[in-house]
DNA sequence: GTTGAAACTATAAGCCT
DNA sequence: AGGCTTATAGTTTCAAC
């Protein structure tokens, strides 16, 4: 399970262009087809490559408004932690969720079509989830920049 | 440029599954082929669809350390705020950068293979950043969930 | 928006180096 | 492991409805 720099260029390659075919891929990585065709079948059987998938624009779709919300609980307890992450996991206006070190307990990044929504968002979900003491949001005014591509 | 609910269908399939094949497409959005494949191009050159992209595993990458750091400017000027956003944007670590409503001005997820190698990111990349006053970071103890699919 | 057909391209599997 | 060949499957473009 071992990368080579040529596994390394045909992961760049894919973490930008999804759909690049496999002749085209093979060229940019010197690579025959059929090789790099294997390549990449075994970057997605070792789960190094997870899915592919289309990425959309939030603004297009009405929902340009990205929120961050920090959350602590009423207690670290176990059940309380999983009580939550359950309940958290069924919302689908939140894309990420992370435990955190330090001062809150979770953070939470929310996409909205305005504060209006949000504050639907809010009503009908965050504030119905389990276990919760504080909860802090905090708005994204607008977003640099964002990218899927991990640093390797 | 007005979605209809069957390329809404479109994308929520293309959202979880970029490299699915048209003909699988069109079956589950029940339309035929080639008439599915014209509405997923025209929503590709409307930029309804960004792009394709392959989503690898940080933590089989070895990049399963998320920190959430939160920046203060030493001023709001235009320059000061232009001259930080092109820096940051340099730093293949930085994942997201989102100018901030409240208290602190921009917050950065950054990824790195563990403590120390976010203090050599900090050392190199983030220490040098222009125009900065404050800065913290926050570290993720563990990733609950993450997608990249909008809720539509 | 649908169907069907044609030319092109990509993918999978087997075999050789 | 890479590379080559063949068979299968998928895509793209066209026409006509």
């Amino acid at each position: 399970m071992t990368l080579d720099e040529t596994d390394l260029r045909i992961l760049r390659v894919l973490q930008r262009k999804g759909r690049i075919s496999n002749a085209d891929l093979s060229e940019k990585v010197n690579l025959s087809a059929s090789a790099c065709h294997r390549r990449v079948q075994r970057l997605e059987s070792e789960g190094i490559i997870r899915n592919f998938v289309a990425l959309l624009d939030p603004r297009k779709l009405s929902l340009p408004t990205t929120v961050f919300v920090e959350i602590t609980l009423q207690s670290q307890s176990d059940d309380i932690l999983d009580g939550f992450e359950k309940a958290v996991s069924r919302i689908p206006d939140v894309l990420e969720c992370h435990l955190m070190a330090g001062s809150a307990d979770y953070v939470l990044k929310v996409v909205a079509e305005d504060t209006d929504d949000f504050a639907r968002i809010h009503r009908q979900h965050l504030a119905r989830l389990p276990g919760v003491a504080q909860m802090q949001s905090s708005f994204a005014l607008r977003t640099v920049f964002k990218t899927t591509a991990l640093p390797i």
